[in-house]
DNA sequence: TCATAAGTGGGTGAAAGTGGGGAATTTCAC
DNA sequence: GTGAAATTCCCCACTTTCACCCACTTATGA
């Protein structure tokens, strides 16, 4: 399980380590994707194959279905991790996640989420101001 | 499994080099066929075999049905990969694809599509409008 | 304090992508 | 059938990018 978060940099050519206290449960190979709310998320290749089952299986009749799937598998990318456990980022992840030089690595149970750290902070901020509604929601889910 | 996406260009020659992460799955002899959204549908030999055999056996009672049978079969061609592992388009798919000089090419499961950059470009735009309809379709699949 | 590990940065040889020349093949007009 | 033009295939060459290795600095822990 993925816990914890670390602040990390985008090195100039592009290659990001990823925290090692992740690298065990990894791998040495990873998925990294087009996340939820304009940041990336990084998955084990276990988790992401059953994923990547579910979506190459929807019947691709409908647009929106099509579309869909090609939003999530082209924004996908499996990498190995250098010696040192790095990845290497294409060009165009690297700008949809708005990520520049640092960036903030977070552990998410079964995923890790890679931020711009700015926006990470300022997410945080908000998030906290709604603690209150987000307990009242919590309390619904049934989690005290 | 093909996933991601990369910007290639199409020489003078109509010569187009596939993404080398790609090859080896394909295999040196693949596929091209007209697909859905005005791109090009690029399939492994193993995968289209299937595919075809489920084209030709599909009830042919209904008219839609008939013309996308006959343009998936007839806009269909086989190509080896030369040694630097280019296939070569001929005119017809090329235009009907909306190609020039440069296209995308995505990786989506059991096939690439080729795009034209431009478009593709604007596809992901209105598809990541939908923001909000994706993380519900996200739930559904049980991803979180 | 010292040894080890983690994060960061850089040099370099190999590979990928791109372009072009020229021979072989096909197509077409005469 | 024959010759000319276009197309396709097979090389080779250039440029950029990437993978691999090594080195430095900071943090961690005995």
């Amino acid at each position: 399980m993925f816990i914890g978060e670390y602040t990390h940099t985008i090195d100039p050519k592009k290659r990001l380590a990823l925290p090692s206290k992740f690298r065990g449960e990894l791998g040495n190979k990873v998925i990294v994707t087009r996340g939820l709310d304009s940041c990336l998320f990084v998955y084990p290749m276990k988790v992401w194959e059953e994923l990547a089952t579910k979506l190459g299986t929807l019947p691709v009749g409908e647009a929106g279905t099509r579309s869909f799937i090609r939003v999530m598998l082209a924004g996908a990318i499996d990498v190995e991790l250098d010696s040192q456990g790095r990845v290497l980022l294409p060009e165009y992840l690297k700008s949809d996640g708005g990520l520049k030089k640092e960036v903030t690595i977070v552990g998410l149970f079964n995923r890790l989420e890679i931020w711009d750290t700015a926006r990470w902070n300022k997410y945080k901020l908000q998030a906290e101001k709604n603690t209150g509604k987000i307990a009242e929601d919590l309390g619904k889910l049934g989690i005290y």
